[in-house]
DNA sequence: CCATCTGTTGACCGCTGGTCAATAAGGATG
DNA sequence: CATCCTTATTGACCAGCGGTCAACAGATGG
């Protein structure tokens, strides 16, 4: 065999981190089995379960960092006006929805979605988005209603760009737009007081 | 052992679907395994094998039952006019969520979504549900756009029927003038002529 | 009462997720 | 340069998994 190559932690961590992800991508989580892994990563399975407590950790932890690097590029300018800073957020999403269409896919879809904690990772990243949008509004204490339309415009935006993505076809901005329109929508029937005709 | 039981292949094969749909329902794809719901259902394995190929194929055929259940139960009356339809459509839709919270939440939530086979079942019972839709607005032939404003549509509609079975507290009707607001503003952009403001 | 059909079983297999003691690379220390 | 200690890394191992199969037994019809 070859030599044991030695790799500081955090790296090696990165490594099998994108590894996962790129499979996880592309075949459902039962599909995948720890020593395809390991044997994609050049390394023996035993070492995977040293940074990894079991696979479902593994997949969670590749979730997490899939929906941190999005969360990233997604981030809004707060000097911005709130306007823009929706604009520019949702041509942002979309982008990152193209460019990372698989990954998109498959993890946002739901790839072992039933499972509490791999849904948790999921629903944090949307309270996430919605406190942005929140805070863009000035609103600070929302009531269950307003919360219940968002949580379904945030369903609206990604079906939008599931859809996007996958059948093609559209301009981006028309999508921009239509989303745009739909929190418009949405928030005019919670009765929050909000212009958002014209934000687009 | 109990004496060997024969039943009427129909019977025995809906018998297995309940206790997969009980089961797929409380628990994550993976940690069910064919030897629990063998002997959840009082039989053997190897019969489970005898009704469905693979434990893959089990899953779909329970996701195929409870979807084809939904759908019957939402059908609108043709015969109303197609208003009234939009209106009795979403409170079945609403209704069937509240009533089967579980099984909605987990199936509807792709409890293995990723796999394209299971991913195909859910894509045909929303694309039976958007063509209700264009048949009450008289719509044949859908461009790209609308096919995606709809479909989008229908993320808000059933991310809005997630939260509101899950967190509860907002009347069921509101959330039905809100999906029904949604379509509004959904078909406006894509410009379809359609005075949905007094549907509801 | 036999023959056929088929619902049903239990033993079996390769592989999977997961464990663990043993190992070796490399920095720190003298 | 030898030593030591830490820890990244391995490979053998296990119970349980999805899946197979030959054999069995309850109906059904002649």
């Amino acid at each position: 065999m070859a030599a044991r190559a030695r790799f500081p932690f955090d790296e090696r961590r990165r490594r099998l981190l994108e590894i996962g992800l790129a499979a996880f991508s592309s075949r459902p989580y039962d599909e995948v089995s720890m020593d395809q892994l390991a044997a994609a990563a050049g390394v023996s399975k035993g070492l995977l379960y040293h940074y990894f407590p079991t696979k479902r950790d593994f997949y969670r932890e590749v979730l997490v960092a899939a929906v941190e690097d999005m969360r990233r590029l997604t981030e809004p300018d707060p000097a911005l006006p709130p306007p823009e800073q929706l604009r520019m957020g949702l041509t942002a999403f979309l982008d990152y929805a193209r460019d990372h269409a698989a990954g998109f896919s498959a993890l946002l879809r739901g790839g072992i979605g039933s499972d509490p904690e791999i849904a948790r990772v999921v629903a944090d990243f949307r309270r996430a988005v919605l406190e942005r949008v929140l805070r863009a509004l000035g609103v600070v204490g929302p009531g269950p209603e307003l919360q219940l339309a968002l949580r379904a415009w945030l369903g609206f935006a990604e079906a939008a760009a599931l859809v996007w993505v996958e059948e093609g076809g559209v301009d981006r901005d028309l999508v921009g737009r239509l989303i745009a329109r739909a929190l418009h929508a949405a928030l005019r029937e919670v009765a929050v007081p909000m212009p958002v005709e014209d934000w687009y």
